[in-house]
DNA sequence: TGTACATCAGTGAACGCGCGTTCACTGATGTAC
DNA sequence: TGTACATCAGTGAACGCGCGTTCACTGATGTAC
């Protein structure tokens, strides 16, 4: 038989840049097809369907944004080294694949319902077990740990929509210091 | 003739309700005819297209909150009232009409490049012209504008989005005092 | 007040198009002997 | 090493369905005289 992984890496590739660009429901099956290069069926070789490729793809791309945040929570001990090395983290998974990220972005809401609760693939979850951690340590004082974990992820998410629509230019790196600050003065 | 001011604002009503839960590619044009009680070809006495009708839903809605937040800008003279005032202003129009902001976070992407640049009728341009004023004047230290805008709408509208995945729960307008506070901790 | 007319909101059926998906088939490659 | 077979990625054409939109038509209501 054929050795098909280069085809599936294309299709992923490519369905993520398409779905970046014209939304999932603006993309057919037809235009990744021809993007990839291959038949429209060749796709169903891949994946069962239009929307298990499209969640598949929101999963995974959710899963490793929230694998590499408890990674940076993991890899250091202070709390403020934490925040800051986890903006970073944010922001460079940003810079490197933007495509990635608008698609999380612009389907967040197609995909939330079915994310699982693990930490681990969930950025949501991830976030606000850092938080629930610290202040549990005494780290940080009370807080309502949803709240600011609401709080916390809207201060870098909506930077990196306005960098989308080029309302602020450059790499979202550039901000990681000031979102890290503006995070740290949440609990201060 | 007949009268048809009802039968639109019943369409307003029945189409921002469905796009708000199935969202727009999601709902038919049957469905919302369906909804409202006349027949499909109805809604073309009243709307262009569909596309005509969630953009003509969506930038008066975008318009209505933009207003909402310069009138709270220009009724009050200190800052930190100001900013205490617009995020009320914020969390009261999403507990009023929790359709009009679901579709608004939903649809945002599809439409955010068709609004137009005036602070009357563009969030961003409101929250962005405030910010500006108060550092003319003095009132608060020099910053990134763009920055600050996107950190300030991030810190309200992600609490937002949490509140209608239920990920937090009660009136949004709990949060105000807290989100207030974190905006200006911003520029403290 | 009564009548003729114009307007236009709403109808019901039909339209063609693009969509996701399926199907029988092909042929390249790995495996067994 | 050579041959027969199994596997399965990829093909090309076709499918039916639901979609947004259009059409000629109806009839209620406002206006002119």
């Amino acid at each position: 038989m054929r050795d098909g992984s280069k085809t599936r890496a294309k299709i992923v590739t490519e369905a993520l840049r398409l779905f970046a660009q014209k939304g999932v429901a603006g993309t057919s099956i037809r235009d990744i097809a021809g993007a990839v290069g291959v038949a429209e069926a060749a796709l169903y070789r891949h994946f069962p369907s239009k929307d298990a490729l499209s969640r598949s793809l929101f999963l995974d791309g959710y899963a490793r944004l929230a694998g590499d945040i408890l990674a940076a929570d993991q890899a250091h001990a202070r709390f403020d080294t934490k925040i800051t090395r986890i903006v970073e983290v944010f922001c460079d998974l940003f810079d490197e694949d933007r495509a990635l990220f608008t698609f999380l972005l612009l389907s967040q809401h197609a995909h939330l319902a079915e994310v699982p609760h693990e930490a681990g693939k969930n950025v949501v979850e991830a976030v606000h077990s850092i938080f629930a951690g610290a202040m549990q340590r005494r780290e940080i004082r009370e807080h309502d740990t949803d709240l600011l974990t609401a709080m916390a992820l809207g201060i870098v998410a909506q930077p990196a929509i306005f960098t989308l629509y080029g309302r602020l230019q450059g790499p979202l790196r550039h901000r990681a210091p000031d979102m890290a600050k503006a995070i740290l003065a949440l609990v201060g």
